[in-house]
DNA sequence: TTATTATTTTTGGCATACCAAAAAGATAAT
DNA sequence: ATTATCTTTTTGGTATGCCAAAAATAATAA
């Protein structure tokens, strides 16, 4: 297999089982990597081999401890590039998704930790993301959604879990970026939309929207 | 064929054909890209086809205007990876080709003019080679090899043809690096070596070496 | 000019990464 | 428990990028 490839399964694998221990589904890879699920099959059969993934079939995959490396090792490039990217070069964290995508398959130890180091060694990514360390050890949190938080509760924006462009520009648009500050006044009872106060303003968010929000009591 | 295929050939072919008229070999072609000759005939078949080369068999090839274009681009990219990896990164002369042999193919316009920007848009790289412009505009120099030098004349390392660690490494060591100024002694009649003043150190230069540095006249 | 040598091309084949459609298996609904 | 519906796997097949060996062509030396 490429290393790209592997790269891009483990990651997805990793991204796929947020705490690591949960089995990811074939279609839930062949989604994210839009790829045809016959294919996914036929990628697991060899990750297995290579002994990254243990594949049940027809049951579900999880990494080994070498495969949970080598994720952590390429969801590291990844943030801090995308860090960079947005610190140092001036771009948007609309963007910076995109063009991490291909940074990260670029392996060389040195470079990301100067860029690492240049960044002050940073423990987040533009989107909330937590960013593992040279050895792998990576910052445990305890953030909820936005969609299972209680009406009149203060919390604080800490991430998001959609990276597209169009969802990102949309939360700015409403100054709901990291480190803001919101309150919740009430949910729809209609279509169960979430209305908060941001910056002073009030805004009513979708159930699908509130989904890919991670907030934080304050 | 694969984007990074297609890059890796014009860049080759462009690095080849030096002034961008002068026709190459296949067998050039193949031991810049490590590859069995008979892939070099398939390729250079697609790339006719894909009209980014114009290649007459069993004669050579040569880069059309859009594969010029395309080759341009690509150079661009590598130097400015290079020299922003040596200037801001803190990497060595003999350390940046290895890694902008991969950042190259990241594709993004607006980041390369980024760095570009950075790094003040400068027209050479660590080694001396020029870097074109956002619109593929280089510019041209008339330096001559060390190993064309008459005796007796002062000159300044201007740059170097050969990329490798190994012969990096060993200028380095003798203070041969860009920008210092020789002067050349005398030329062994046994085997040609050059005798040259450096940093008011005398260096002894073999043909083959001689053959991968450039200087200018003083 | 004729041989010798070097380069290029053709041929046949292999490995990887993918997909579409059919078959099998697992889940959920009645 | 049986059917209907998803999910996964199998099967057969394509496209790309590569190579080794043989055949053809070009360049060089005798
Ligand atoms: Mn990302
Ligand atoms: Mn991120
Ligand atoms: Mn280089
Ligand atoms: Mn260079």
């Amino acid at each position: 297999m490429r290393p790209e490839t592997i790269e891009n399964y483990l990651k997805t694998i990793y991204n796929l089982s947020s705490n690591n221990t949960a089995v990811v589904s074939n279609q839930k890879i062949a989604d994210k990597l839009s790829l045809n699920p016959a294919t996914v099959t036929e990628g697991l059969r060899k990750l297995h081999e290579l002994k990254y993934v243990v594949y049940e079939k027809s049951y579900g995959s999880r990494l080994t401890a070498a495969g949970s490396k080598l994720a952590l090792d390429i969801v590291r490039r990844h943030r801090i590039w995308e860090t960079y990217l947005a610190k140092e070069l001036g771009f948007g964290w609309d963007e910076v998704h995109a063009i991490a995508e291909e940074l990260e398959h670029v392996n060389n130890v040195k470079l990301i930790n100067k860029l690492a180091s240049i960044l002050g060694n940073p423990t987040y990514d533009p989107h909330g993301d937590p960013i593992p360390d040279a050895k792998g050890k990576i910052q445990k949190s305890n953030f909820i959604k936005l969609s299972e938080t209680k009406v009149k509760g203060n919390y604080k924006v800490m991430g998001v879990t959609d990276h597209s462009p169009t969802f990102l520009k949309y939360l700015e648009k409403h100054e709901l970026i990291i480190g803001a500050g919101i309150n919740i006044k009430t949910i729809e009872d209609f279509d169960n939309s979430i209305i908060l106060v941001c910056q002073k303003k009030e805004v009513s968010i979708s159930p699908k929207a509130a989904e890919c929000i991670i907030v934080q009591t304050i």
